[in-house]
DNA sequence: AATGTATCCAACCGCAATACG
DNA sequence: TCGTATTGCGGTTGGATACAT
Protein backbone atom coordinates (compact mmCIF):
# COMPACT_ATOMS: atom_id res chain seq x y z
CA UNK A 1 0.00 0.00 0.00
CA UNK A 2 1.52 3.27 -1.07
CA UNK A 3 1.47 6.46 0.86
CA UNK A 4 -1.71 8.50 0.46
CA UNK A 5 -1.31 11.96 -1.07
CA UNK A 6 -1.27 14.79 1.46
CA UNK A 7 -4.59 15.96 0.13
CA UNK A 8 -7.30 14.98 -2.28
CA UNK A 9 -6.29 16.90 -5.41
CA UNK A 10 -9.57 16.62 -7.30
CA UNK A 11 -11.80 19.67 -6.94
CA UNK A 12 -9.27 21.68 -4.97
CA UNK A 13 -8.36 25.22 -5.97
CA UNK A 14 -4.83 26.10 -6.96
CA UNK A 15 -3.05 29.33 -7.75
CA UNK A 16 -3.42 32.81 -6.32
CA UNK A 17 -5.54 33.26 -3.23
CA UNK A 18 -8.57 35.54 -3.32
CA UNK A 19 -9.34 38.10 -0.62
CA UNK A 20 -12.31 36.01 0.41
CA UNK A 21 -10.14 32.93 0.93
CA UNK A 22 -7.59 34.93 2.90
CA UNK A 23 -10.34 36.28 5.12
CA UNK A 24 -11.70 32.79 5.80
CA UNK A 25 -8.24 31.46 6.64
CA UNK A 26 -7.32 34.36 8.93
CA UNK A 27 -10.64 34.26 10.74
CA UNK A 28 -10.44 30.53 11.26
CA UNK A 29 -6.87 30.48 12.54
CA UNK A 30 -7.32 33.49 14.82
CA UNK A 31 -10.34 31.88 16.47
CA UNK A 32 -9.30 28.22 16.48
CA UNK A 33 -5.59 28.09 15.86
CA UNK A 34 -4.40 26.07 12.89
CA UNK A 35 -4.40 22.70 14.64
CA UNK A 36 -4.06 19.97 12.05
CA UNK A 37 -3.37 21.58 8.68
CA UNK A 38 -4.82 18.62 6.84
CA UNK A 39 -8.19 19.07 8.52
CA UNK A 40 -8.17 22.87 8.45
CA UNK A 41 -9.47 23.60 4.92
CA UNK A 42 -12.64 21.60 5.45
CA UNK A 43 -13.27 23.20 8.83
CA UNK A 44 -12.57 26.68 7.48
CA UNK A 45 -14.69 26.11 4.38
CA UNK A 46 -11.81 26.38 1.95
CA UNK A 47 -11.32 24.42 -1.26
CA UNK A 48 -7.57 24.21 -0.72
CA UNK A 49 -5.24 21.53 0.53
CA UNK A 50 -3.78 21.86 4.02
CA UNK A 51 -0.35 22.41 2.66
CA UNK A 52 -1.48 25.35 0.58
CA UNK A 53 -3.21 26.86 3.64
CA UNK A 54 -0.09 26.44 5.76
CA UNK A 55 2.07 28.12 3.14
CA UNK A 56 -0.34 31.00 2.67
CA UNK A 57 -0.48 31.55 6.42
CA UNK A 58 3.21 31.24 7.19
CA UNK A 59 4.43 33.20 4.17
CA UNK A 60 1.82 35.85 3.79
CA UNK A 61 -0.98 36.15 6.32
CA UNK A 62 0.73 35.74 9.70
CA UNK A 63 0.18 38.97 11.63
CA UNK A 64 3.80 39.12 12.81
CA UNK A 65 5.19 39.37 9.30
CA UNK A 66 7.08 42.43 8.12
CA UNK A 67 6.15 43.45 4.62
CA UNK A 68 8.26 45.28 2.08
CA UNK A 69 11.85 45.09 0.93
CA UNK A 70 14.62 43.95 3.20
CA UNK A 71 16.57 46.76 4.81
CA UNK A 72 20.28 47.20 4.19
CA UNK A 73 20.98 45.71 7.63
CA UNK A 74 18.75 42.71 6.96
CA UNK A 75 20.49 42.16 3.63
CA UNK A 76 23.90 42.19 5.31
CA UNK A 77 22.60 39.73 7.88
CA UNK A 78 21.34 37.43 5.13
CA UNK A 79 24.69 37.57 3.35
CA UNK A 80 26.72 36.71 6.40
CA UNK A 81 24.31 34.04 7.60
CA UNK A 82 24.29 32.53 4.12
CA UNK A 83 28.08 32.41 4.23
CA UNK A 84 27.80 30.39 7.42
CA UNK A 85 24.72 28.28 6.79
CA UNK A 86 24.45 28.00 3.01
CA UNK A 87 20.96 27.66 1.54
CA UNK A 88 19.35 26.86 4.87
CA UNK A 89 16.72 29.50 4.36
CA UNK A 90 14.60 28.64 7.38
CA UNK A 91 17.64 28.85 9.66
CA UNK A 92 18.54 32.20 8.13
CA UNK A 93 14.95 33.39 8.49
CA UNK A 94 14.94 32.45 12.16
CA UNK A 95 17.53 35.20 12.72
CA UNK A 96 15.39 37.81 10.98
CA UNK A 97 12.18 38.39 12.90
CA UNK A 98 9.14 38.93 10.70
CA UNK A 99 10.79 37.49 7.60
CA UNK A 100 10.02 34.13 6.03
CA UNK A 101 12.36 31.62 4.43
CA UNK A 102 10.48 32.03 1.16
CA UNK A 103 10.88 35.78 1.22
CA UNK A 104 14.59 35.60 1.99
CA UNK A 105 15.16 32.93 -0.64
CA UNK A 106 13.36 35.05 -3.25
CA UNK A 107 15.26 38.17 -2.26
CA UNK A 108 18.52 36.27 -2.38
CA UNK A 109 17.83 34.92 -5.86
CA UNK A 110 16.58 38.16 -7.36
CA UNK A 111 18.63 40.84 -5.63
CA UNK A 112 21.50 39.74 -3.44
CA UNK A 113 22.99 37.24 -5.88
CA UNK A 114 23.27 39.95 -8.54
CA UNK A 115 24.60 42.48 -6.07
CA UNK A 116 27.36 40.11 -4.94
CA UNK A 117 28.31 39.23 -8.52
CA UNK A 118 28.57 42.94 -9.34
CA UNK A 119 30.88 43.28 -6.37
CA UNK A 120 32.98 40.45 -7.75
CA UNK A 121 31.91 37.95 -5.12
CA UNK A 122 30.72 34.47 -5.93
CA UNK A 123 27.30 34.16 -4.21
CA UNK A 124 27.76 30.41 -3.89
CA UNK A 125 31.13 30.36 -2.15
CA UNK A 126 31.40 33.98 -0.97
CA UNK A 127 34.88 34.02 -2.45
CA UNK A 128 36.06 36.49 -5.08
CA UNK A 129 34.83 35.55 -8.54
CA UNK A 130 37.47 33.94 -10.73
CA UNK A 131 38.61 35.48 -14.01
CA UNK A 132 38.39 33.31 -17.15
CA UNK A 133 42.12 32.59 -16.80
CA UNK A 134 41.75 31.55 -13.15
CA UNK A 135 38.77 29.37 -14.01
CA UNK A 136 40.86 27.53 -16.61
CA UNK A 137 43.58 27.01 -14.02
CA UNK A 138 41.08 25.66 -11.51
CA UNK A 139 39.63 23.22 -14.08
CA UNK A 140 43.19 22.04 -14.64
CA UNK A 141 43.71 21.51 -10.93
CA UNK A 142 40.40 19.68 -10.70
CA UNK A 143 41.32 17.42 -13.60
CA UNK A 144 44.67 16.73 -11.95
CA UNK A 145 42.88 15.85 -8.71
CA UNK A 146 40.50 13.59 -10.61
CA UNK A 147 43.38 11.85 -12.36
CA UNK A 148 45.33 11.32 -9.16
CA UNK A 149 42.19 10.06 -7.44
CA UNK A 150 41.59 7.65 -10.29
CA UNK A 151 45.15 6.36 -10.13
CA UNK A 152 44.86 6.01 -6.34
CA UNK A 153 41.73 3.91 -6.85
CA UNK A 154 43.43 1.78 -9.46
CA UNK A 155 46.55 1.34 -7.32
CA UNK A 156 44.43 0.26 -4.38
CA UNK A 157 42.56 -2.18 -6.58
CA UNK A 158 45.79 -3.60 -7.92
CA UNK A 159 47.45 -3.80 -4.50
CA UNK A 160 44.94 -5.73 -2.50
CA UNK A 161 41.97 -6.26 -4.73
CA UNK A 162 39.65 -4.60 -2.21
CA UNK A 163 36.67 -2.60 -3.30
CA UNK A 164 37.36 1.08 -3.20
CA UNK A 165 34.35 3.36 -3.09
CA UNK A 166 35.25 6.74 -4.57
CA UNK A 167 32.14 8.23 -2.97
CA UNK A 168 33.74 7.74 0.39
CA UNK A 169 36.84 9.68 -0.52
CA UNK A 170 36.82 13.01 1.23
CA UNK A 171 37.92 15.24 -1.64
CA UNK A 172 35.47 18.12 -1.31
CA UNK A 173 31.85 18.75 -0.64
CA UNK A 174 30.06 21.37 -2.71
CA UNK A 175 27.37 21.51 -0.08
CA UNK A 176 29.69 23.00 2.50
CA UNK A 177 30.49 26.67 2.88
CA UNK A 178 34.28 27.00 2.72
CA UNK A 179 35.58 27.68 6.17
CA UNK A 180 38.80 29.21 7.28
CA UNK A 181 40.78 27.47 9.96
CA UNK A 182 42.87 29.36 12.50
CA UNK A 183 46.12 28.16 10.98
CA UNK A 184 45.05 29.54 7.59
CA UNK A 185 44.75 33.12 8.76
CA UNK A 186 47.84 35.09 7.92
CA UNK A 187 48.45 38.79 7.77
CA UNK A 188 50.87 40.06 5.17
CA UNK A 189 54.09 41.50 6.55
CA UNK A 190 53.25 44.65 4.56
CA UNK A 191 50.64 45.27 7.17
CA UNK A 192 52.98 47.35 9.25
CA UNK A 193 50.90 48.27 12.22
CA UNK A 194 48.32 46.48 14.18
CA UNK A 195 45.92 49.36 14.27
CA UNK A 196 45.54 49.12 10.48
CA UNK A 197 45.07 45.40 10.82
CA UNK A 198 42.40 45.83 13.45
CA UNK A 199 40.61 48.39 11.31
CA UNK A 200 40.64 45.92 8.46
CA UNK A 201 39.04 43.39 10.72
CA UNK A 202 36.05 45.69 10.94
CA UNK A 203 34.91 43.92 7.81
CA UNK A 204 33.56 41.39 10.22
CA UNK A 205 29.77 41.24 10.04
CA UNK A 206 28.02 44.31 11.29
CA UNK A 207 26.41 42.58 14.23
CA UNK A 208 29.67 41.73 15.87
CA UNK A 209 30.44 43.99 18.78
CA UNK A 210 33.93 45.38 18.88
CA UNK A 211 35.79 46.21 22.01
CA UNK A 212 36.01 49.97 22.33
CA UNK A 213 39.81 49.96 22.11
CA UNK A 214 40.03 47.75 19.04
CA UNK A 215 41.56 50.46 16.87
CA UNK A 216 44.43 51.11 19.21
CA UNK A 217 47.88 49.79 18.50
CA UNK A 218 48.58 46.38 19.83
CA UNK A 219 52.09 45.40 20.73
CA UNK A 220 53.40 41.94 21.40
CA UNK A 221 50.79 39.24 21.74
CA UNK A 222 47.34 40.46 22.51
CA UNK A 223 43.93 39.02 23.06
CA UNK A 224 40.69 40.36 21.70
CA UNK A 225 37.16 39.09 22.04
CA UNK A 226 34.25 39.43 19.63
CA UNK A 227 30.64 38.78 20.38
CA UNK A 228 27.72 38.26 18.14
CA UNK A 229 24.87 40.46 19.42
CA UNK A 230 22.38 37.65 18.91
CA UNK A 231 24.54 35.32 20.89
CA UNK A 232 25.05 33.46 17.67
CA UNK A 233 28.70 32.93 18.32
CA UNK A 234 31.72 34.50 19.92
CA UNK A 235 35.39 34.56 19.07
CA UNK A 236 38.60 35.10 20.91
CA UNK A 237 41.42 36.47 18.83
CA UNK A 238 45.04 36.09 19.72
CA UNK A 239 47.21 38.48 17.79
CA UNK A 240 50.84 37.60 17.66
CA UNK A 241 52.86 40.69 16.89
CA UNK A 242 56.24 39.40 17.95
CA UNK A 243 57.38 37.98 14.68
CA UNK A 244 58.90 40.00 11.83
CA UNK A 245 57.45 37.60 9.32
CA UNK A 246 53.74 37.37 8.55
CA UNK A 247 51.69 38.11 11.60
CA UNK A 248 49.43 35.37 12.77
CA UNK A 249 45.91 35.77 13.97
CA UNK A 250 44.66 32.85 15.99
CA UNK A 251 41.00 32.29 16.56
CA UNK A 252 39.82 30.29 19.49
CA UNK A 253 36.28 29.17 19.11
CA UNK A 254 34.14 26.07 18.76
CA UNK A 255 33.95 26.37 15.01
CA UNK A 256 35.59 28.00 12.04
CA UNK A 257 34.82 31.22 10.24
CA UNK A 258 33.45 31.50 6.73
CA UNK A 259 36.20 32.62 4.37
CA UNK A 260 34.07 35.45 3.11
CA UNK A 261 34.83 37.37 6.28
CA UNK A 262 38.47 37.70 5.37
C1' DA B 1 0.20 51.69 -29.12
C1' DA B 2 1.74 47.05 -29.72
C1' DT B 3 4.84 43.55 -28.94
C1' DG B 4 8.72 41.24 -26.89
C1' DT B 5 11.71 40.51 -22.97
C1' DA B 6 13.17 40.70 -18.23
C1' DT B 7 12.15 40.71 -13.46
C1' DC B 8 9.79 39.65 -9.33
C1' DC B 9 7.66 36.85 -6.01
C1' DA B 10 3.66 33.95 -4.48
C1' DA B 11 2.62 29.43 -4.84
C1' DC B 12 3.58 24.76 -6.00
C1' DC B 13 6.09 20.28 -5.90
C1' DG B 14 8.68 16.63 -4.10
C1' DC B 15 11.62 14.97 -0.69
C1' DA B 16 13.26 14.60 4.13
C1' DA B 17 12.49 14.84 8.89
C1' DT B 18 9.58 14.21 12.64
C1' DA B 19 5.51 12.65 15.15
C1' DC B 20 2.54 9.23 16.36
C1' DG B 21 -0.12 4.94 16.86
C1' DT C 1 10.43 -1.15 16.25
C1' DC C 2 7.97 -0.19 12.27
C1' DG C 3 4.90 1.92 9.11
C1' DT C 4 2.13 5.78 8.07
C1' DA C 5 0.67 10.61 8.52
C1' DT C 6 1.98 15.19 9.00
C1' DT C 7 4.93 19.01 8.79
C1' DG C 8 8.91 21.56 7.23
C1' DC C 9 12.20 22.75 3.87
C1' DG C 10 14.46 23.99 -0.43
C1' DG C 11 14.15 24.15 -5.43
C1' DT C 12 11.35 25.49 -9.17
C1' DT C 13 7.53 27.36 -11.80
C1' DG C 14 4.38 30.49 -13.80
C1' DG C 15 1.57 34.59 -13.81
C1' DA C 16 1.69 39.54 -13.17
C1' DT C 17 4.06 43.56 -13.90
C1' DA C 18 7.70 46.67 -15.54
C1' DC C 19 10.63 48.01 -18.95
C1' DA C 20 12.66 48.20 -23.66
C1' DT C 21 12.14 48.32 -28.52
Amino acid sequence: MGRKPCCEKVGLKKGAWSGEEDKKLITFILTNGHGCWRALPKLAGLLRCGKSCRLRWTNYLRPDLKRGLLSEYEEQMVIHLHAQLGNRWSKIASHLPGRTDNEIKSHWNTHIKKKLRKMGIDPLTHNPLLTAEEQKKQVGIFKETETSLESTINEAKEEDGTLFDPNNVDVFCIDEVPLIQPHEILLPSSCTNSSKFLQDLHYFPADFEWPSDSTTTVTGSSNLSLWDIDGFSSWDLLINNDDDSDRKLALHSSSSLPKTWF
